[in-house]
DNA sequence: AAATTGTACTACGCGATGTAGTGAAATACT
DNA sequence: AGTATTTCACTACATCGCGTAGTACAATTT
């Protein structure tokens, strides 16, 4: 017989992680790309004020940050006298429907019949009237596609 | 009194740069995930010899690993005579379909009308053809709720 | 010239993950 | 009984991404 072996407890989830964009970003990148998408064209300062007016963070700590956030390729940036002013290089629609896309393709492996048969599913089990209105979408889509 | 052990929080991002459920799962940890989806319940032993084919790896890196993912819930384990036989919660549609819905969810909120819509732009613009499948899924699942 | 502003570079902490060694306990072999 | 093997628990260290920020230095303002 063995001795005691404690029974660890275990939960992950992915669902109760992170919520939003900060499934994909860090927290404090994904506060920066919100503010960023709000505001367009920003220098590391005005994102600093705007972050500084709810809590205690660095200069620099934005400036870093902002500097690997365009090295991902989430901002580009352009030299503006002799501060930077940065550029969303995808809105926030882009960026959250080529992260699903990509998500959805990658583990489910393009939409076959899994995919959309789990999105049906997932649609459905949360509200059923949802599934009328997706039909109205696709109707509408094919119409569209056949002038 | 039970182990106390507080509740991991999964922390990391998702990695959209990755492929398939290695935008969820470490290398390592995605390999064994996958040997154990294919032949259900085993041991560190029989995964371990899996891997040792492809390339070195010591036996206890697979356990440590093997006992991580029991700790996330990836894997539940049962001793069977000196070892452990591991089995996973979920099978992979499982773990890939959840992995999605939450992304969606915590991507576009709620699969509210942007959701459906990016679902079925991104299906058009994939194949035409399965928007057909999908009303169909549909009109099934509508058949199934009503009794 | 001195102060300010902005950047580049460097660094440290922390958690997740890959990696593996050690020591103990159960079991098998001689 | 004595030794070797199997398996586990525990510990440790490396690397990487991200949050955090300090320092050095250049450009600009005062």
């Amino acid at each position: 017989m063995v001795a005691k072996r404690k029974n660890r407890v275990r939960r992950v989830n992915l669902r109760t992680s992170r919520k939003g964009i900060r499934q994909v970003l860090g927290d404090l990148e994904a506060d920066i790309m919100e503010l960023i998408w709000k505001d367009s064209p920003a220098s590391v300062r005005e994102i600093h004020e705007n972050l500084a007016q709810e809590r205690t963070i660095a200069y620099t700590t934005v400036m870093t940050v902002m500097g690997r956030l365009a090295e991902k390729g989430m901002l580009s940036r352009e030299q503006h006298g002799r501060a930077y002013l940065y550029v969303p290089t995808q809105n926030r629609e882009q960026f959250c429907s080529e992260a699903i896309s990509t998500v959805m393709e990658g583990l489910l492996g393009g939409f076959g019949e899994p995919v959309l048969s789990h999105f049906v599913d997932t649609v459905d089990s949360e509200d059923s009237a949802k599934l009328d209105e997706l039909i109205r979408l696709i109707e509408k889509k094919k119409e569209e596609a056949r002038p």
